[in-house]
DNA sequence: AATGAATGAGCATTCATTCAT
DNA sequence: GATGAATGAATGCTCATTCAT
């Protein structure tokens, strides 16, 4: 207690504090993720989201107060990854090439799937069923889909200016298709996992867009 | 039908009867179709079904046993719809140009979303909501996709050997990026009726399709 | 079926099922009224308010949606005794003689406490345990008690104007006196039931609110 | 305590130890009165206590060891106030004029309702709330409501042996009546605080309760 | 002296389902 | 052909209480 080797008491039980605090945030986001995805929102109950994280439903509203909050928490992270960086990804291209510009963004979504399965899952899914409702997460969701979309059709904007993307369709509509493209590549991969190779999937992907939107397709 | 003399109490009782009986299903299946759509399964109950259909909880027990098998009666007749009459648009086309009949698909579909946008939407949704739980349900809409998935495939084979299909990519992974991009449309669509002009975006859609897969874009 | 004696299906089973509603709704009642009375409403949980009427906690919610609307219930049928008809007593006194009505408002009361101790209990404790929380509940009581107010200010100031009654001291105040001591008494004797006699009680109120409130004592 | 010398430091931190301990105390029963009066006891939760006073729920779990143990606490200091002083008020009036130890009587606990408005409300509140439920708390308040009780069930017969009260009412039911008027008052008083001026209200109180019980109204 | 983490029992509410009529 | 009454299991949420530090 006296010597400088040891923490104070209460140092220690903060940090401890700190410590089993953040462990269990993310052993119940993570459980609460997993079960999202496979399950979708309404199915997934608070036993089992506390359950799997080692804990109890208590500890979830400890934690996060409702059930809504704790999906809106996951999303944060989502967040993060899916969206924020794939944005660093695409500045990380030259500025003057608005196709590299999209094949970095594709690329990008690419990896993503593999690491971050049920991340990029989850918003998407969340996004279908979450729709109709309205409130915080709908809108959350909605901020994060504007965000990619202007992203994309600024990409596409550019590359039909300079003449290097399709012109001969709406930039509108040409990114909606690039999304849904994107989207339902990985659905379609969450649909039937055993049955497609994650690799030639996404070499697919790349290839037919690429080739159905820029003009000279590489 | 068409004649004027009295038909016998009894057989008017009768008759009447059937048409009662076939318009309150007919009402029942098409709340549950909309409700399912725009709420998702879970997410809508008995009450709402069957008050939208001016009838009472017990109807839809008296006519379909329970609540799965509402959804998997109005399912039958998406199928009809959704898979069985795209079978019969590709058959239409020149059998010795695969190319010819992607179009027709692709265009039936594209026709089909506005058509029938909420029959082609619940297949999507039922198959992402319905993962992970089995059941008739799910044997119901696999078998229904594995029908779609194998048309597209042998399409792309065909069109492949014969060479107007690209051929750098393999069969499975080509077609699962065209129905991937096919319901991913009809998703983003969804999610966001309002900013979206269909028919902008089919042509988009069919534009992107034959450009990223055929050899020579039409 | 087909004799006059008896009553079609139909019509039998339409009185059944409004003799089953009524008698089920009358038990459910009966038992909240009990209940809320003797525990306080959020000590009550409907559980035991079902299980009182033999029944479920789902019956509840088949007849009336939520614990708050059983209250609610409750509430308009105590109106009906305890207000409405405690107002028809001071009618049928003679208009012009403000005490003989202020004394038949008394005997209404003492009365009333015999025949229905619950129903005037309870429009006394849920107007204090449902004082802060406002909503229907709320605006329920303060109407009542709006009304009864009125009533017993109306004649103390005919009685004041007429000479019979004190003026030494203002109307509202003498009115809250009035109703305050007729709420106390019920409390005190909802409090300490076993150790105070009705009669002795009842007639207990009576001289002391007269003689404290009439100029001349009878 | 009184010299301005100084005071060993593990005596000073002892001192604002049990200052620190006392003021604690203090905020949590002074919030627990305020929130059980205006909200119930059950009504009000710990979290609601403990942030009131700048604490948190652990802290009332080191002072009290329990929800009921802050109310018997709050009650111990309720009696002080509202049952000891009262007698002792009671006891300054002149032995052999029981009118005037009533006056006394009446008189305080006007005053309270001023200055003690919350301590004179819980006990009124909670003898009510926790009637029904048996353990500790009730033994409480019935004692100290019998002890009221006996203190002017004395009053009344010394009075009506000395011909100064009426004794056309049993002892019993009259002192009844005064206690419930006083409750009473305070309760209509505490429903509908803006709409009754207290100084008019308890003028009202006092005239109608000597004119009421009292041979010679003064 | 007091906190923060966590629990577990209790509760209002929802909803698919059953059944007599 | 269809309804209305009623059930029971499931679920999100609240809250008094415990405990290590």
């Amino acid at each position: 207690m006296s010597t400088a080797r040891a923490i104070p008491a209460k140092k220690r039980q903060v940090k401890q504090n700190v410590e089993r605090r953040e462990a269990s945030i993310e052993l119940l986001l993570g459980a609460a993720l997993r079960l999202f995805v496979s399950q979708g929102f309404r199915a997934t109950n608070l036993e089992q989201i506390s359950s799997a994280a080692g804990l109890t439903k208590g500890a979830v509203y400890f934690y996060f107060g409702s059930k809504e909050s704790v999906l809106l928490e996951v999303l944060k992270r989502v967040r993060e990854v899916v969206v924020d960086r794939a944005l660093e990804a695409v500045e990380a291209a030259p500025a003057d090439d608005p196709v590299q510009r999209l094949v970095a963004y594709i690329h990008y979504q690419a990896r993503l799937g593999i690491t971050h399965r049920d991340e990029v899952l989850l918003l998407i899914l969340m996004s279908l069923e979450y729709k109709e409702r309205q409130g915080e997460v709908n809108d959350f969701i909605a901020g994060l889909q504007r965000k990619q979309r202007r992203l994309i059709e600024g990409l596409i904007a550019d590359g039909q200016k300079a003449g290097s993307i399709r012109a001969d369709v709406p930039v509108r509509e040409l990114a909606a298709i690039v999304l849904a493209t994107n989207d339902g590549t990985f659905l379609e991969w969450f649909r039937r996992s055993a049955s497609l190779r994650g690799r030639e999937l996404t070499r697919a992907l790349r290839v037919v867009l690429l080739s159905g939107t820029a003009l000279q397709p590489r």
